[in-house]
DNA sequence: GGTATATTTAGTTGGTTAGCTAAATATGCA
DNA sequence: TGCATATTTAGCTAACCAACTAAATATACC
């Protein structure tokens, strides 16, 4: 049971959610893209990131100095619930915004990312 | 979005967990058995139960001095979510010691168990 | 090796929440 | 109406968690 309320917890957030539904439209986002769309600091992501993983939703990969994510579509006790969370947030107003701004996000070089979210405030006083 | 993160932190509880997994297996069930299930105060159960119908999961329906619970199988839109959750749940140790004493749970009279909740201690120390 | 860069870990702070007790709100019955 | 009972609300405390900053850990390139 500690399994399941584990996977709801990870869910239950929405900034951990919104990374999840980035996962679901493109295979693989490295950890700068994620960053840029829910606009915490690195450390933040990474923290979310670990909850996903720790959940068994999200696995990762580290190719040089980059972290990459993606969704763990091979497990299939996982199958129907991802499928049900992929409807609910076809409806939602949030998630729809977040997907434009993701195709904004991918038009950029991870490179160039990266070093706007260093250099420059990377989240700037709204 | 916030829709469905309140589905998912309704069910991020052990214990609510645990009351919708009995709500699943009966019909309808009054909150004096629910507190003997997870044993802990009405005062506490009360507030899960709030949590679980604001999600929209579970409803409830006042009758004399009792409340009965029920879990919402109708909203098509929960369908395969609850489904889920049930195949996950046969699969779980903790569900089913649980499901063991619901059975025992319910060959009481529920005016037995409200009596026993208030007289002596509900909570046993263990 | 030394420096720059990307991510994670540690440590802190503020806000949320699960649990309790006690008080309030129905409801049923004499 | 008055009393007993079942549930909810209010108010409190302790534990948890999300966010930040700063420090630590890779990794790439010179």
């Amino acid at each position: 049971m500690e399994l399941l309320t584990g996977v709801f917890k990870a869910l239950a957030d929405r900034n951990r959610l919104r990374m999840l539904a980035a996962l679901m439209r493109y295979d693989e986002l490295c950890a700068c893209q994620l960053i840029e769309l829910i606009q915490v600091t690195g450390a933040t992501a990474s923290r979310h990131m670990g909850v996903l993983i720790a959940s068994g939703l999200v696995a990762s990969r580290k190719e040089g100095r980059w972290v990459y994510y993606r969704l763990c579509r091979e497990k299939a006790e996982y199958h129907s619930l991802i499928s049900w969370i992929e409807a609910r947030l076809k409806i939602s107003p949030d998630a729809e915004k977040d997907a434009k701004t993701l195709t904004t996000i991918m038009a950029f070089d991870p490179e160039d990312l990266c070093r706007k979210q260093h250099g420059e405030s990377c989240c700037p006083p709204k």
